[in-house]
DNA sequence: TCTTGACTTAGAGTTAACTTTAACTGTTAG
DNA sequence: CTAACAGTTAAAGTTAACTCTAAGTCAAGA
């Protein structure tokens, strides 16, 4: 709790540190600090971000919009309509996915009893 | 019902003239005919077959896994174990995935309802 | 007959999301 | 002091899955 390098941080979140270099750069990251020597440190913050970062992607969000919602995210309470506006669109894509793929698994399941 | 052109399976399938011809040239519809001027004529069973196709693809399997199901369909019985295996790991890997959809969509809800 | 439109091919280009490389720097153990 | 190690950067490379381009063919309508 508290500090990690990107090797522990990455072991944390189950990236690689290649990745959550890419997310840096790609302004996923904007609050990881470094120390003197240049090295990043990883604050509990920056795990739990990248939790949620992995949440959104994990149900389909690309980068470019997670950092859209990230950038909403740095700008406090004035955009706090526009985010949540963001993760209730997100909420139905969602339920519309968890109801594709229980569909796609009757189709799956019904092929494995046809046995033909 | 019988044979579409390629714009009409695709207008059919609801994927673009491009994929079509993409999944056939990388073996995933070995069974397109074509009319006497070299035209691709699709039938119901490739229609049938697409939909199958975008079942496993829509479920996170890889078109070249997808191929490997399509190779072992094409030597029929003989390889249905092979084949059924297939399906029934396929099949545990969407159970999981709708597990972990579902775990995602409350941490969205939750971070709605968090309201800050 | 001419042109329009829908097709054909091979091959090049695109995009997202990494992933690796090369060259370098600062910290630590012996 | 030095060697090994864990990090740094910018930039190039990779992969999957399309997506498009260019050049050409064929059939049907004015």
């Amino acid at each position: 709790m508290g500090l990690y390098t990107i090797a522990q941080a990455s072991e944390e979140v189950d990236l690689t540190p290649y990745t959550l270099r890419y997310y840096e750069k790609e302004g996923l990251l904007p609050n990881v600090t470094k120390d003197s020597a240049g090295r990043r440190k990883y604050h509990d913050d920056d795990l739990q971000r990248i939790g949620f970062i992995k949440c959104l992607k994990g149900t389909g969000m690309s980068l470019k919009q997670i950092k859209e919602y990230g950038d909403l995210y740095e700008q406090g309470k004035a955009k706090f309509k526009e985010r949540n506006a963001m993760l209730e669109e997100h909420r139905e894509k969602i339920l519309q996915e968890i109801k594709t793929q229980k569909k796609y698994l009757k189709m799956v399941e019904a092929k494995i009893e046809m046995k033909i």
